[in-house]
DNA sequence: AACACGGGGTT
DNA sequence: AACCCAGTGTT
């Protein structure tokens, strides 16, 4: 007993409400099935749940289905090009994420015979796999007791005990609340809840108190304070860079594009031949000599930690044309979707700016 | 422990 | 336009 409630009632209380109001999701195998005694695929667990790293579920869907389309299974995916893998990961973000699901599928199918660990410590030891991905996997795809904190527990939990020591700092906390509060029956579905009831009830900001199967038990909302948890530590501004991406169109329609180098910004993705990005006003550095026009373009993107102006210029060049960077594609092989963002924006406002010859 | 790493949503 | 969200790997 602690705080006026056993450890257990959290759990008592979520199970139920899970059980009425558990999202219906591609990669989710409901309470019902579940009793049915149905487990879920460890394979489509484990991708969503790399998808679902730092990125809301209505972002994920569609990806999650063309990938599973694509690759049914971890050893097809481990068989898979890494540009097609690249390519569709395009715009779902933090591509170190894709690098790592390749290089994970990989071990799984040449280390492990294409069988998932199904424990914390094993799934810990693969690429892209850290404390919270590890925990829900066995949860979620094994049942195991496994304490599962992501951003949303960390709230609940917060909310619930009021926590008002202000994160990061609060993290051992919080992770201690969160293994106590973790039950041993159906620990799956408890991690699932905690989550659902965070994504779509206590929500950062506004949270729904009044429809919420913790309310009785929340200190924070006791205490009036429940949609100013959790507290955190002050964020700072990010800095402006600038940068100029060059766009060559071929007489034939191909379009030079470059790989981008594996490790940093957008690593192993497509993107147009450009200059450093930089706060200075970078030197021009074309990728071929060519008669480039300026028709006055600016790519607005934000990143993680900085905004960035580009600037792009255009080219029409002969079929001969020699770049000293990247290489020519097809056009019908060149498809905008599979650049990460900022270059498909590039791309987007070239349209009918092109110089007519 | 601090930093790098996207993109989308809300206000 | 400014603000919000948030796991893993690297250093």
């Amino acid at each position: 007993m602690r705080d006026g409630f056993s450890d257990g009632a959290v759990a008592a209380a979520l199970l139920p409400w899970y059980d009425r109001h558990a999202r219906d999701l591609p990669w989710r195998m409901g309470p019902a099935a579940l009793a049915a005694g149905e487990r879920p695929d460890p394979y489509r667990v484990w991708l969503s749940e790399i998808m679902l790293q730092q990125t809301t579920v209505a972002a994920v869907k569609d990806y999650f289905q063309r990938f599973t389309a694509l690759w049914p299974s971890v050893t097809a995916l481990a068989a898979a090009e890494d540009a097609a893998v690249m390519a569709e990961w395009a715009g779902l973000g933090y591509y170190a994420r894709a690098r790592n699901l390749l290089k994970c599928a990989r071990v799984v199918a040449s280390d492990h015979g294409g069988v998932f660990p199904d424990t914390e410590d094993g799934l810990r030891q693969l690429p892209g796999i850290g404390p919270y991905t590890a925990a829900a996997i066995a949860a979620i795809a094994f049942d195991r007791p496994a304490a599962v904190m992501d951003g949303n527990v960390e709230r609940v939990v917060a909310r619930l005990f009021a926590v008002e020591t202000p994160l990061p700092t609060a993290k051992p906390e919080l992770r201690l609340l969160t293994e106590r509060l973790t039950p041993d029956t159906r620990p799956g579905c408890y991690a699932q809840a905690v989550m659902d009831l965070g994504a779509t009830v206590c929500t950062p900001r506004s949270p729904a108190c009044g429809i919420c199967p913790l309310v009785a038990m929340c200190r924070g909302r006791a205490q009036g304070i429940a949609a100013e948890l959790p507290r955190k530590a002050p964020k700072q501004a990010k800095p402006t860079r600038q940068g100029i991406a060059y766009l060559a169109l071929r007489t034939d329609g191909a379009v030079l594009l470059e790989t981008r180098p594996d490790k940093g910004l957008l690593g192993g993705m497509l993107g147009w031949p450009g200059t450093d990005w930089t706060e200075a006003p970078p030197p021009e550095a074309p990728p071929l000599a060519a008669d480039w026009h300026d028709p006055d373009l600016e790519v607005r993107h934000t990143f993680t930690h900085f905004h960035l102006r580009l600037r792009v210029l255009l080219a029409r060049v002969p079929q001969d044309a020699q770049p000293e960077r990247g290489s020519f594609h097809p056009r019908a092989s060149f498809r905008p979707a599979s650049l990460p963002t900022v270059m498909r924006k590039a791309w987007d406002v070239a349209a009918g700016a092109w110089p007519k010859d």
